[in-house]
Formats: structure tokens, sequence, C-alpha cells
DNA sequence: GTCTATACTAGGATAGAC
DNA sequence: GTCTATCCTAGTATAGAC
């Protein structure tokens, strides 16, 4: 371990400076996040810092690069598999509520820069809605998969959009509420209900399409 | 104008001084916030500042304190009118929609400090507890009125959270996609089929209280 | 209540030895 | 690549005249 070749011990040192620059981002955000803090928290010098990342911004692009690739190489192919509707929106609602719970440092940095984003730099802009951007590109696929959407890809749209906010929402209730999780019950009434009032077949449904009188989507 | 009663001074300048640091808060967060910022933006001078509030956490309480009388006095009473599930629906859905649209500041100070919650002060963190308790009572009084829930507070609070949660991921939305709004058809449709599936009567309903085959919701 | 001026600290960033 | 030491700016907060 002491002994580890020397080639090795840079990128050691800038793996524990973005663990560290990650962890007290996320919990106190960008701006309250300070070199010193990061010094203090990992051992190493403020200048070793700046040597593997030209400033503070820097180490901030690079730790959203991390974090969005840590959670996209953790969310499962957009293919769901399964026989019907149901097993597929089953599996689908466990992968998100999944990823949610076991990146929430991803989520809060993703949040806690896109809801500062005029103060940060092209870079970092770049770098948080290439993340959001991707998120939303794997649930639209995702429930295009679930609910065989292929040639409805409005719909698809709508549906992946309520569910990336419902997870929002709920990323949001869980810095109130640490207990808060993604509640995939009504979730999947929800987008069981979106679809079929969409007229999408979702299977072992009735042939109403709407739960209730005239509704205006508003579309 | 410029002959205001000397009484009044100090209250206009300590209105002006809200204005800006609510702004400025609200749109960069509470650590990216300087004194001078807020003293260049509003023209009194940083000791002012300092003579009205005590110091950066009190600006940001009395803040806080402002925002959430005016989201609160904002929000029509809980008892919603109506004959029937429907028109209470679209009445209420309506009056989220609205005042989430015209308090952006107000949810974005409340997510704001929400997120770095545990940096925050006694007297702050109170305050966007009390913030948030409010709303969340708002809603499950509302949704309660709206399907006639008094004998049923489990599928109220369900729906309340679903509710709010979707209008937190429409806040977060809003801040990489200024065009969001809260989609009020979507989630129209999902409270029904969430208060149907808990057998509550919606009207204009069949008998089925599901959109499909057996449903878990983890209660 | 408002202004000018200032004390004091902490922050971001760099130099240069090793 | 890492360390010590340092520069300079900007931040919070206060003193005291008006």
């Amino acid at each position: 371990m002491t002994e580890a070749p020397a080639l090795d011990r840079g990128a050691r040192s800038r793996d524990a400076i973005l663990d560290t620059a990650g962890d007290l981002m996320s919990r106190h955000g960008y701006a309250a996040t300070s070199i010193s803090m990061i010094s203090a928290a990992c051992g190493l010098p403020v200048s070793s810092i700046y040597w593997h990342f030209r400033s503070k911004d820097g180490i901030y692009v690079a730790v959203l690069e991390r974090a969005r690739t840590a959670l996209l190489a953790a969310l499962p192919p957009a293919e769901v598999p399964g026989a019907d509707v149901a097993q597929r929106l089953d599996t689908f609602l466990t992968e998100v509520e999944d990823a949610f719970r076991r990146h929430p440092r991803g989520v809060k940095l993703l949040l806690g820069l896109g809801m500062v984003q005029q103060d940060a730099s092209a870079a970092a802009a770049a770098e948080v809605h290439q993340y959001r951007d991707a998120l939303l590109a794997w649930a639209r696929d995702s429930v295009s998969s679930v609910f065989a959407l292929c040639d409805r890809p409005e719909v698809a749209d709508e549906l992946a959009r309520f569910t990336l906010r419902m997870a929002s929402g709920t990323a949001v209730a869980r810095w109130f509420d640490p207990d808060a999780v993604l509640e995939t019950g009504p979730l999947r009434v929800a987008l069981l209900a979106l679809a079929t009032h969409h007229g999408v077949p979702v299977g072992g449904v009735p042939g109403e399409d709407a739960p209730s009188g005239p509704v205006t989507t508003g579309e």
C-alpha cells in the first residue's frame, strides 16, 4: 500500500480530492465550500489541489463530470425487460427508485448547480446540461420501452417528464425529511392512468380510457 | 415623495433592502450573495444594512419570513368551492399553478435553504420548516376538501404529498427550462386515478377502483 | 437612520523549494 | 507531485461623524 508505484500517487490524490470535494459541495453547495475546507478534509495542501485542478471551478467541473458518469453508469439499460406492461413498469420503477436512492450526492450536485446556474462557468453549465439531458433521454427511452410507445413519442415525453419531476420533487422532500423515498406505488398508479388516458393499451384494463368525464390536458 | 415623514424612511429602506436581498439570494443562493452586492444593488451603504439587520443571517431570516408570509397569503382558502370533485379539482389545480408561478422567488428561497439546511442558523432553519409545514398543511386541507376526505386522512396525506412533490419537481425543472410550468393536465389525471385507486368516489367513474391488476402501494 | 472609513478574517490563487 | 509560505482581494462586521 505505502509502496504503491509513484505513478499512481497522483491519480490517487486526485481521486481523494474529488471524493472530498464532491461530498462537501453536495452538502454545502459550491459557494459555501472553500478550498481550505477541502484541503483540511482530505489532508492534501491547497497547492496540490490547485496543481490537479487549475481552479475552484475546475474542481467543480470534475466533480460534476464524475457524478454524472457514476449516476448514468448505474442506470439500467433503457430496454426494460418484461412480458407485459405491468411487469416492465415494476422493473422500471424499482430501478429508478434504486438509482435515486443510491446516488443522492449526484442528484444533489445536479440540483445545486441547476439552482444557481447563472453563476456557473460555461464548462460547469455544459456539464450539468449534459447530465440532465442524459437523464431525460434515459427516462424517455425507458417509458417508451415499458409502454411500447415507439410510435407515440409525445406520450413517452409526457410520462418521462412526469416521472422525473416526481423524482426531483422527492429529492427535494428528502433534504427536509431524510426518510423520504420515491413513492413508487402512487407513481405506478399515476403512470398507468396517464397511459390509459392517452389511449395506450396497458393490459388488464377495461375499455375506459379516462377515469372521469371530459379531461383537458392543455396540449 | 421626497418629503415623506422621517418615520417612514427607516421602514422604506428596510423594505428596499429586503427586496434586493430576496432577489439576489433567490438567484445566487445565500452563500454567494454578499452584503456588498446587496449594498451596491439597493444603493444603501453596508452599515445601514447592518443597522436594520444585525447580521447576514438576520437578513436571511427576514427575507425568508417575508417570502413565507407572501406565499401563504397568496394561497387561496383550503375550503375549495365547487359542486363536484371534478370542478373542485380544477379550481384547486389552477390555484396551485397560479401560486407557484407567481411566487418563484419564495419557492426558490425555500428550496435553496432546504438544500443547505445543515449550514443554516437555528432561526433560519425554523423559518424554513414553518414555511414547508404550512404548505403541506394547506395542500392536505385542500385535497381533503376537493375529494371530501375528512374521514380518510391517510389518503389526503398521500395526495397532498404527491401534489407538492410534483410542484417541487416542476420548480426544479423550471430553473433548467424557464418555460416549464406545472402540468395540471397530467396531474389531474393522476390525482383522480389515485383517489379512485383508494376507493374514493370521484363521480362519473365506473365501479372499477384500480386501472390494472393487483397493485401494491407499499403502505 | 445614514454616511465614510476601517479593522479583521478568510478566500482564491501563486511561487518556488524539495 | 507535494509542501511551506505568501500575495491580494473580498467578505463580515464595527466605529463614529452627521
